[in-house]
DNA sequence: TATCTTGTTTATCGCATGCTTATTAGGGGA
DNA sequence: TCCCCTAATAAGCATGCGATAAACAAGATA
């Protein structure tokens, strides 16, 4: 009884398969600085992971290598591909399309470590950052503005280049969803429990709004 | 001129008044930790300050205490009372009302300072940060929300109380406005030069559409 | 000019941090 | 059962950090 609680509680030296201890050493790290920031320590780390400090460094040379892992854990596994067909998919209407779109990416990217590295890393103008929010414009946004347009009647993205001003609306619409994650995430503020809803009710506000706005910018 | 060279380049030892030090330091210092994080070093701060580190310890007994001055200086020197009275005020459309909260807004707190220390303090948790958060829903939101169902024709709050719902929408509308200081701050992107138009565009699709969708939301 | 106050610097302490080196021991193959 | 490979640890180095103590000097006062 003793012996095996000793054994729970201090099961000391425990030799796993690389591929095994890498996985939880990069996990551990995404948890641990998503709630600290980048400046956390390999110390308090290896701590929380149960290991020494210098297995980190057998694992990972550098600390910075180990931080470059993380982004990549956090931004590229998230990406999906369909996002892009879905919102230009027009067998549905552009209503029911922008809903269950933001639904789907909410429910992707909306959890703590997500959310809080995505700021941390904004924050420190990491390039990885920059070049996710250059995919969000070109793949999500503008194509949000060809639709729209296709439903007001405008001219086509071909016809009529999609202007920055109409990018910045659907960031707006974009910011919307986004800050709920934020407010939860970062703020660790309440935030409505029916994410449905609001998403619904904003894709709905926004759609019934922004046709003057839209025709008033294509024709400037 | 090889003297006053040397002056100019080596002032050496600078006797200031207390007031003028400390305001330097606390100008130095919002700008430093507005750059790093609340992580970033007293000696570098020090050194960017063009004074020894040991200086900063006579003025600031803690490197704490100094960041709470910090977020003195950028939370509360901000804030305008006034923006309740202008979103009240009924001689005036609503529209209007929110287009100029929005732009006076925007106008006090869109710079590289308050947006990052606003960020790096919502991600460590702290409790002004939280305080702020409340008086923007309790002062501006909430207001908001009662002058969209006075326009709206819908009851008064006194009748049927505000629900979390029915602010959550007019968090969208001030994370739109938000979100262009976030991506233009922290994230160094490029947002719309006309930052007006862009206020405008965004309140008027806001308020275009948010009728059906407030009407349903006080209807269940 | 002599003196005194106090703003500022020099030198340093104790501890923390990223990273390295040398050693130990788990566990599969013979 | 022994052996060997290597995962894992123990100990430590160099540097950096917040903070302190003592010495110094700028500038007002008499």
């Amino acid at each position: 009884m003793a012996t095996r609680e000793a054994e729970i509680a201090a099961p000391g030296r425990r030799r796993l398969p690389p591929e095994e201890r890498e996985r939880q050493i990069v996990e551990g790290a995404v948890r641990y600085f998503a709630e600290v920031g980048f400046d956390g320590q390999t110390r308090e780390l290896a701590r929380r992971l149960d290991i020494t400090q210098p297995l980190l460094f057998r694992y990972f040379p550098t600390k910075d290598d180990l931080i470059d892992r993380v982004y990549e854990e956090v931004y590229l596994r998230r990406w999906k591909d369909e996002w892009t067909a879905l919102l230009a998919d027009r067998s549905m209407p552009l209503e029911a399309r922008l809903i269950r779109y933001y639904e789907d990416y909410a429910a992707t990217i909306f959890d703590y470590e997500w959310i809080r590295i995505f700021m941390f890393s904004g924050l420190k103008g990491e390039p990885i950052n920059r070049r996710y929010l250059r995919i969000v414009r070109e793949r999500i946004l503008e194509v949000i503005c060809g639709e729209l347009r296709h439903d007001l009647g405008l001219p086509d993205a071909a016809v009529l280049p999609v202007s920055a001003e109409e990018v910045d609306l659907a960031w707006s619409l974009h910011a919307a969803v986004f800050y709920i994650g934020v407010r939860k995430w970062a703020y660790r503020e309440p935030v409505p429990d029916d994410l449905l809803g609001y998403i619904s009710r904003n894709v709905r506000t926004f759609l019934g709004g922004v046709g003057p706005v839209m025709r008033e910018l294509c024709e400037t």
